[in-house]
DNA sequence: CGCTTTTTTGACACATTTCAACACTCGTGG
DNA sequence: CCACGAGTGTTGAAATGTGTCAAAAAAGCG
């Protein structure tokens, strides 16, 4: 792992996102002003479950997977975050623990927003406030959904799912590529990889085509009542 | 359904709650002001997925079920809410529409807080807000650890894990009563009821003895690596 | 091109659901 | 007091879905 300097581009970005975006630019300013990113490789951990957290990360480039480990070893994916999402906001409430583990699935940059002043600028302004309310809504939705297909759908209709929530309303025939190695999919899906090369073929009768990362699918429909 | 005043005692309840208790007095009155309660049988459905949602409840007493209904009809448990706890709070956040249904599991009583004030308080006062986030990320919580479980543990050692939340520390033996039917639990550890009844007897030689509602357990440490 | 890593396939084991039948509990009314 | 019935929980047998392990195939990368 390696800090560097906010680039003025890594500055830009973060402002555009859905988190900052809302937030008057003075007070977007004073939360970035003292944060700084760090790169790390592959496989590289970001912090530990029941360790102390403090920062709040912004993925700029790359992807963070966040997982438990159960006692044998084997581990769960609760979530996967691509470039642009903020994750690690809750340790900050929960006296600056983690609930999970954190590891760069990709080659990784983030900036870091130190987590006690973070918390400090929610007690005391409510834009901050209300952002924070907003992401952790979003967070707690993404959780819910993933715990309720886990319940109600078998493999290769929470493949399904996921292929047309890739989907652009109304095209009945549209191609994708997949934002990250199969591995990770099978994890976020909660699913060994065996399981998820399986429903790929499932799904082919309902023309789904697999190529690389590269997924085609000829019609919509037959997905949607897989 | 009936809706009611609250009572002196109602109020009592609510006031010593953790989300109000964190509030300056006359912030959480003004929230109570204009709240009112309703009571409803048991399988009532409070609100449905999708639709709009007026309220954040908080349960007076009886028993709230949360769950998602799958294109099939099957059902699947997001959280279930006894006594004394707060549910609802999301959809104020996301367009007042509700992300589940929520039914009552017995005979229930809930106080309504109206969700446009509170909406409105959270961003004037920090205070509010702060409270608000903390029981986000608590529910956010509840629901990563629901899902983690889900992935990481089978069917005895989920039921295994939720005697064992009973158990205050310390303790090498000790007996509970189950605060709902086992059908409910069945439903909050996502298993099918027989699927329940099974991890029960197979806990039994573990020093599990379960009568009725009441669960017997003889020795702590069997269980812990089950 | 050759090597490593990732993905696919097959065979098998295992956990859980499903469906059906049976036992138990509890309150009601004969 | 017992009999009845509805609701609830348990048990068994079969079917299903997914995980696991090993091996082959394909894809990425120098």
């Amino acid at each position: 792992m390696k800090t560097l300097r906010l680039t003025s581009n890594d500055r830009a970005v973060l402002l555009d996102s859905r988190f900052f975006a809302r937030l008057p630019r003075a007070t977007a300013e004073a939360i970035l002003d003292g944060t700084i990113a760090s790169t790390h490789e592959e496989h590289d951990i970001l912090f530990r479950q029941d360790e102390p957290v403090d920062h709040v990360f912004f993925v700029l480039s790359g992807l963070v997977r966040l997982y438990r480990l159960g006692k044998d070893g084997r581990e769960a994916d609760i979530a996967v975050f691509p470039k642009g999402e903020i994750f690690g906001e809750n340790a900050m409430f929960l006296e600056h623990r983690a609930t999970a583990n954190a590891q760069a699935a990709e080659p990784l940059i983030v900036a870091r927003l130190e987590s006690r002043k973070l918390r400090q600028l929610a007690a005391e302004n409510t834009d901050v406030a209300q952002a924070l309310i907003e992401l952790l809504c979003h967070h707690g939705k993404m959780t819910e959904d993933c715990l309720a297909e886990d319940r109600l759908l078998t493999a290769p209709q929470r493949v399904a799912s996921y292929i047309l929530s890739h989907c652009p309303d109304g095209l009945s025939s549209f191609s994708f590529r997949l934002p990250f190695q199969k591995n990770v999919l099978a994890g976020k899906l909660g699913l060994a990889p065996e399981a998820l090369s399986r429903a790929f073929s499932m799904l082919r009768q309902s023309g789904v085509t697999v190529k690389g990362r590269v997924i085609e699918i000829r019609d919509r429909q037959a997905l949607e009542k897989f």
